[in-house]
DNA sequence: AGCCAGGCCCATT
DNA sequence: AATGGGCATGGC
């Protein structure tokens, strides 16, 4: 459980709110460590979490905002119990215990995840700070991300200075739309996961997987499974089926986790790529 | 140095 | 509907 108070929330229950399983599973890039604080912006706001002893600080103006954000309503525990009896799930739980999947910001995360296409955690971050430097409006210490209005005033030749590379004429187009509202955001909203998947990929620079980011990060539907090259790569060492295409994975372990796909895909991405970054891809076995 | 990254677009089949 | 080549550019 947790405490609300003016300008902090206190999280006494760490063993469902881990800040750096939360932070570096891939759903969120505007966020910088500091020993034991992480500073995070979303949207036109600001949080500090602070790590303490047996217990989180989340510091902020709008603890509204980030109590949504942090999800701090849902049951984490019954979550994981429910997976839990899959196998290969078990040590990935294990590994990323303190993980949620945040309710981001519809419109950033539909940019975000355009310039994730094909690109690196660490380009992504520096691209999408540098938007928000240029475009978004300052508040005080930060800059908040750039509304579509503020957006549409970039070019391609901008969205190449950020270092988007080839998805920078993807960015104009989908603003473009968004702007004036010849893509709906609200109409997106009503709609159920797989027809709202549909209209998404409409967009410019969304694809399946892309399509299935926002849905889950930006709309929180939790029946997606976003297959990208870590989850393929996990699922060929499980199932050493090279010639599935990641469609067809996808398809597969929706209807095998069902209503909580979304959140077995976060455990099972922070659990794959944790070996690659140190080095020790054969240490997982089976 | 060279491969790879939270894939998508577009032309073929 | 499914497959494959091309793609910008920084990280490691």
């Amino acid at each position: 459980m947790y405490k609300k108070l003016k300008n902090k929330i206190i999280i006494n229950n760490t063993k469902d709110f881990c800040p750096t399983h939360i932070f570096e599973c891939g759903q969120f890039f505007r966020y910088k460590k500091s020993k034991n604080v992480f500073e995070i912006l979303s949207k036109n706001y600001q949080a500090k979490i602070i790590e303490q002893n047996d217990s989180i600080e989340i510091k902020s103006d709008n603890v509204d905002y980030f109590e949504e954000f942090f999800d701090l309503n849902t049951n984490y525990q019954l979550i994981k119990k429910s997976l839990n009896k899959d196998a290969i799930l078990k040590p990935a739980i294990e590994f990323g215990y303190g993980i949620r999947i945040l309710k981001q910001d519809l419109f950033e995360m539909i940019i975000s995840f355009i310039i994730s296409a094909n690109n690196n955690i660490k380009r992504i971050q520096n691209s999408i700070e540098y938007i928000c430097k240029t475009y978004g409006t300052k508040c005080n210490e930060f800059y908040a991300f750039p509304t579509s209005s503020q957006l549409v005033k970039a070019d391609e030749t901008s969205f190449k200075l950020a270092g988007t590379g080839y998805r920078a004429r993807y960015l104009v187009d989908t603003i473009s739309k968004i702007n004036s509202n010849e893509f709906d955001l609200q109409y997106l909203n009503t709609l159920p996961t797989n027809e709202a998947r549909k209209y998404l990929i409409t967009l410019s620079g969304v694809g399946p997987k892309v399509a299935d980011c926002i849905l889950l990060f930006g709309m929180h539907r939790l029946d997606v499974f976003p297959v990208d090259t870590w989850i393929e790569q996990s699922y060929k060492s499980y199932f050493s089926n090279d010639n599935i295409s990641r469609n067809s994975i996808s398809k597969l372990l929706c209807e095998k986790y069902k209503e909580l796909a979304g959140y077995a895909q976060q455990y099972l991405f922070y659990y794959q790529r944790s070996f690659i970054k140190k080095g020790t891809k054969d240490e997982k076995t089976k």
